[in-house]
This record gives structure tokens, sequence and C-alpha cells, in this order.
DNA sequence: ATCTAGTGACTACTTTAATGGTCATTTTGT
DNA sequence: ACAAAATGACCATTAAAGTAGTCACTAGAT
């Protein structure tokens, strides 16, 4: 038997629309499932769950199809991710290597 | 042996870029790996491997993960996905159900 | 200075995804 | 109207992810 897992319901329309983006992008370049799963190294039953918004599939499997199809992820900065990579790198520097237990109350925002 | 799969270095950058925020998000909250593998429901190994933005997790615990971090999913329109979900079904809808092979050059840009 | 807890890395085992195949149905170009 | 191709939905097999567990190392609170 499965093991049901709860998904939060922002995590699932996040999913979804991405699956749909990446649907209506293939059908704008008139490209088939086989032939878009083809591009992508994948079977054509992964596209599918994919372009379903199903939670399963491995995200690089995920984010490949969505490159090919044209569909940008980050749609901030154009097209270039390595920038926000080092700039959240840079954040992270300036932050403790290790968490501790909380001994007092943590200020998220900044 | 592992089947070597390639992917696009647009993809690749996406999925650190994630999972780096993914880390940077969990610091500020000063939850430690185990504390936010927890809470969703997952081996902190698994964390470890999309706080590296590692392309074999599945999409449903990345975006499970970075909801409950608080990292944005789709920055744009805030929080609501619903709205994006039906507008791009409703482009979905206007296209042919079905897409044959190209007999003509497809316009992509919209 | 100490000692606790977070992190990084690895391993063997279990569960699940990914695949290739098939078949029925439906759409659309001709 | 016809035929070819796209889609939707399965299923059995194979490959890979996810897991708990462990251990060494180290940062950091006291």
């Amino acid at each position: 038997m499965a093991k049901l897992r709860t998904y939060s319901k922002y995590a699932l329309d996040a999913a979804l629309l991405l699956g749909q983006q990446i649907r209506l992008a293939r059908k704008k370049r008139r490209w088939s499932e086989a032939n878009l799963a083809e591009r992508a190294g994948i079977s054509r039953a992964t596209l599918q769950k994919i372009e379903a918004g199903e939670m399963s599939p491995a995200i690089g499997l995920v984010f490949e199809v969505a490159t090919l199809a044209g569909v940008p992820l980050f749609e901030q900065d154009s097209q270039r991710l390595e920038t926000s990579i080092d700039l959240t790198q840079s954040k992270i520097a300036l932050l403790p290597k290790r968490i501790r237990a909380q001994t007092k109350v943590a200020d998220d925002d900044f």
C-alpha cells in the first residue's frame, strides 16, 4: 500500500501551474507529447505526469522539460540565474554556519 | 551503473538557485536540517539533496519544503497561484486539442 | 574550555519512479 | 469520409529515489 503524503495547497498549485505552462508552451510550438519527451530524453508517460502537475516526477526532469519548452523558471531577471545564485550564496555566507536550537525569537524579515 | 542524463545549464541553475533559497530561508528561521526535514515529513538525507540543488528529488518534496521554508514559487503575484492556473488553462483551451506534425512554421511568441 | 548539537558524508535496505509497451479513443489534415 | 497521428490510460519490469542508521567532525552556546 502506498504511503500517504500530504502536500500544502500552495505546493500543489505550484506544480500544477508549472505543468500547465509546459503543456501550453509545447502546444504553441506544435510539438506532440512524444516529440517533447524524445527531446528531453524521457518517456511519454513521465511527460504526461509532469504536464498533469503530479508531485512525483524528479525536479530535474520537470525543469529540463520546462527549459526545452521555453517556460521561464524564476521569471524575474531575464534568463540569467547565475547572478541570483551568487547573491543567495553570499547571503548564506553571512549567516552562522550552524543553527542552534532557538534560544530567542528569530527575526525572519529582511 | 547509473544512466547518464544530461541537463541544460539553465535547468541546473534553476534547481541550484531554488535549493540555495531554501537553505537561506531555513537558516533565517533558525531551523536545523533535521527540524525542517521533520516538518516536511522527509529524511534529512533528502533535504540535503534538495538544498544542494540536485536534480533527483521529487518536485513535490522540493516544492513542499520550499513552501514550509517560506520560499515563494512563481514570485509574481502574491501567494495566489489559482488565478494563474485558470488563466493558463483558458489559454490551453484556445489551442487545438491535438497537435499534428509541423506543417508550417510555428509562431511562438505571445 | 567544554560539551552539546548541527552538519557532511556514507551504506544497506525498502519503496517508488521511470520506462517501454500496448490498446482504445479522438482529433484533424487531406 | 477516411486514415494517420495524438492523446489518455494502463501494466509489468527495471532503475533509481527515499529512508534510517551510523560516524567523524566542528561550530557555537554556556
